[in-house]
DNA sequence: AACTTTTTGTACACATGTGTACAATTTTGT
DNA sequence: ACAAAATTGTACACATGTGTACAAAAAGTT
């Protein structure tokens, strides 16, 4: 029978994730990566197939580490502006509380390899747009609940929380106080109307 | 007397914009940059001194090529809102109409860059501080000519607007088309008291 | 012990990339 | 022609990085 992993692949994926979040894709070479984990080249590409597709891995395991997600799970019948609301207050929390600044792990991707030829950028974008998707489901949930007016464009109204969210997570890398953030995210919240006070 | 630089400065400087602004500036290595320009690395380290420096210089040229730059130049008296808005419709038209979804050199460099050590994420991030401030003059300007309600937080508002600008550089990577990312502009100037029909 | 399957290790053959020292070249002025 | 200053070219000594082939090792079963 077969020799067995001397690794924990979950580990290493998790391992290998917050390297990314700090350093960026570029910067995460399958040698600094062998090197990080402990184990040779062989071992990399015999786990992980290609760089390629161990991002996707860290991509997904990443997505259980942001904020949206608490909001990308909501049931219907939920208070979704509020949880929207919440989401937001947690994830400017997040930003401002981490001291190395390292953002968004999927939005610092977006901006460092799409654009570029590849699967990967592919990958990001369908990604993006799933993420656009669910908000904009949710959104009409609120609107059927009554918690947002009849006539608002739902559609707009998704893109632009998503735009949002994109912006919050970049511009913390460089503005990194709470109360900016906030600001920030309330302020247009507010204007949108689907802002709830707790 | 001496002898002359075989190359033109100016132009090598727009040459190294254009392929940072599509490749990252990872990709923009001193090899690659001096075979791009066809000059030896000695030449590039003599004129340029080193990477992080022609970078800055990079970041200054690049600043006459983006919307934003239309905006800050405006005058006390200046219509502010119209030109606010008039810039953010220009700059979804310039990210969709980009075949190569380049999105803002500046954006993808503060998601790329910053929260690394290091000068340069010090230089992004003042850059970005000057921005933002620069936004909140005129907000203030459009505020003393009674374009916005006196009763508004100008700060607050200028925070969002950076914000925006934020987001849509970096989702006009992932999301190309121009009537999703004029929505999502308009929805939140709209939102924020901030949007002009011209 | 032998066999089979899976994983790890090693080597090969390349490629990319860095900063620096200093020789060689170019250009202009005297 | 010579000198001086600026620029370009070359070499040095390293470092990082890639995919692949295949030998060696590990683990369980017969």
């Amino acid at each position: 029978m077969a020799r067995k992993l001397a690794f924990e692949r979950d580990a290493a994926i998790e391992k290998v994730m917050f390297k990314i979040w700090q350093d960026g894709y570029h910067a995460a070479s399958v040698k600094a990566l062998s090197e990080l984990l402990g184990i040779t080249r062989s071992s990399f590409y015999h786990t992980f197939v290609s760089r390629e597709a161990l991002f996707k891995e860290v991509l997904s395991v990443y997505s259980n580490y942001t904020p949206l997600q608490k909001l990308i799970r909501a049931q219907k019948g939920d208070r979704i502006l509020l949880l929207l609301t919440q989401t937001l207050n947690e994830l400017c929390h997040a930003r401002a509380n981490d001291t190395m600044h390292r953002g968004c792990l999927a939005m610092n991707s977006v901006a460092e390899i799409c654009g570029q030829e590849g699967e990967l950028t592919c990958h990001l974008k369908s990604q993006l747009d799933l993420s656009n998707s669910r908000i904009e489901e949710l959104l009409f949930w609120a609107q059927e609940q009554g918690e947002i007016d009849q006539s608002a464009n739902v559609e707009h109204l998704a893109l632009a929380v998503t735009n949002l969210f994109i912006g919050l997570n970049i511009m913390s890398k460089a503005i990194n106080e709470y109360d900016k953030l906030w600001a920030a995210a309330r302020t247009t919240l507010v204007g949108l109307s689907l802002y709830v006070e707790k």
